[in-house]
DNA sequence: TCAGTGACTCCCC
DNA sequence: CGGGGAGCCACTG
């Protein structure tokens, strides 16, 4: 068997896939201009809990790495990368792609949040029940 | 194999 | 409203 820890994981697991790739193979989606939230891309891999995990995987990312880390921060809308120095990378990244920033340093999550398309659920094989769960979870 | 770790989150005061 | 604290869980060495 596969390492699904704890069996919670709801999200079928291609072969070869871990956690991290799938991580990254969400975070590649988000469209410009748009944003998700560490527990946001935890939950769409089928590990609502591990949103530590998803920061991790993005802090492992080459310098040279083409993988949209910018346009993933914390569920209060801000950014959770100053502490590792690339807060300010990142806050001009998203401003690049139209992002605007409030006087607390936070964007508009309404606004800019990003909610993947029913077909885009499908091709990331994501079954009925976690939608249904983060839809609840998150209220989209 | 296993304990330590942390780009999170939520709850409580 | 602000900060402190305690779960959380996949990755790392």
């Amino acid at each position: 068997m596969r390492s699904s820890t704890a069996g919670k994981a709801r999200k079928v697991k291609g072969e070869g896939e871990t956690f991290a790739t799938q991580v990254l193979e969400v975070v590649r989606k988000i469209p410009r201009g748009k944003v998700l939230t560490y527990g946001q891309v935890a939950a769409l891999v089928g590990s609502p809990r591990a949103a530590r995990i998803v920061g991790g995987v993005l802090f492992r990312l080459g310098k040279k790495s083409k993988v949209p880390w910018q346009r993933v921060l914390n569920a209060r809308g801000m950014l959770s990368t100053y502490r590792v120095g690339c807060g300010e990378e990142q806050k001009k990244r998203l401003q690049a792609e139209g992002l605007r920033f409030n006087r607390q340093e936070a964007i508009e999550l309404e606004r800019y949040q990003w909610w993947p398309t029913a077909r885009q659920l499908k091709a990331w094989r994501v079954d009925d029940d976690l939608a249904a769960s983060i839809h609840q979870r998150f209220g989209w």
